[in-house]
DNA sequence: CGGTATCCCCCGCGATACTG
DNA sequence: CAGTATCGCGGGGGATACCG
């Protein structure tokens, strides 16, 4: 394998970079706005350290991603132009995979983590309530230790925490990973779902209420799926 | 490796498919029309027929790819609409590869079987002489058995040969590939390489004026480059 | 937190030959 | 022409441990 193709061809030399393992999804969390190193690692928690360091390191070396010291110290990452002129690349390949990849029967790809981290990155923070407000989920088809996760919306931040941190529960989710995975990809609704009976709140009315708006979906939620797999 | 990534994101399920090692290469040749196993091999020579093989296989099963019957026996691929689909795709990561990765320097991607294989494909039809004409390309700085091939134009069909055919030669072109490439790239043009004394015709003077109108260039040749490499 | 270092497996893929 | 069969290796990358 000479890692290379060994073609002039724009698509050869684009694919030399952006083709290989795990860099596609490397390169959607870069434009999520992911930085550092931690926070990458959360969006694509099946790499190895070692290989998401070297990812990086390439993807320096191609130009596509710049290194930068944080005033704090520790050093953080970000993209140039040349990759942030991914951008549509990767979202139209995004669109791609939800209208016409199949998503049933997918058990291995469901991902309590990823799910969560993905959710609190596009919580609307201008609809949140005022204060400080505890949210916990129950995944109620997973084992002990992917079931619960909280999420601490305060005032113009959210975080997600994996352990319970101790706080009071203001609202509880309860759904299967299935459906509420389904709900973040856009295949349902917040209130279809609630309606079937496959996700229900416990919490004060105006919560319960307001609950669906805080949500800002994937952003692919609005691809539609082809009618019939292959 | 398990082969997926583990995740629901319809970037990842994407990526399963279309970011494997030479499916990309792949997909563009089935985009350009290519439809027979020998004219796909031609478009990725250093790819082995039982890796395309496989990838043929593995696309027909992920739907993007059908295989069906020729009329006088034999069988060829086609793209079904979810393959299609992918055109955006392919030409957005070409178009960055144009404007975003350097190609200079790049010795070891030149290659005189590809370059003619693409050029014979979008020559313009309906701009060629009438009746057959001979165009021989002769590459100044290729080793013999890379030096020559023929094109050879008749009424609404174009045939590329990498070897003499025993015609006569109606117009000479001399050139180096590494400017051809870049012709063929939108780096350069006729007009001027021959200004330059890089490209060099020899025939009847009507085939050297018309010569440059025959070519169309990579679908590409259009997309400007980045100002400098990063 | 922000990575490196190491080890080792395994299989992708390149090369070549061959067949209907 | 249109692929299949076989073989062997290289190194990609998964797992885990470790360091500043």
């Amino acid at each position: 394998m000479d890692k290379g193709y060994g073609q002039f061809c724009p698509v050869a030399k684009a694919a030399e970079i952006v083709a290989e393992r795990w860099t596609p999804l490397v390169m959607r969390e870069l434009l999520c706005g992911s930085q550092h190193f931690n926070d990458l690692r959360r969006g694509v928690p099946r790499m190895s350290p070692s290989l998401l360091s070297q990812r990086l390191k390439r993807l320096e070396d191609q130009g596509l991603v710049e290194r930068f010291a944080l005033p704090g110290g520790g050093s953080a990452y970000r993209l140039t132009a040349a990759g942030e002129a991914l951008r549509p690349v990767i979202e139209a390949l995004g669109a791609w995979g939800k209208r016409w990849v199949s998503q049933h029967a997918s058990r291995e790809d469901l991902d309590p983590d990823l799910l969560m981290w993905d959710l609190h990155r596009r919580l609307h923070l201008d609809r949140l309530p005022t204060g400080r407000t505890v949210l916990r989920f129950e995944f109620l088809d997973m084992p002990a230790r992917q079931r619960f996760y909280w999420l601490l919306l305060e005032a113009e931040r959210v975080d997600v925490c994996f352990k319970d941190p101790g706080f009071d529960v203001d609202l509880q989710v309860a759904v299967p990973l299935a459906v509420m995975t389904a709900i973040w990809l856009g295949d349902r609704s917040v209130e279809r779902a609630r309606r079937d009976g496959d996700l229900t709140l416990h919490g004060p009315r105006s919560l319960r209420q307001s609950f669906a708006g805080w949500l800002r979906l994937s952003s692919f939620a609005e691809v539609p799926r082809a009618g019939t797999r292959q």
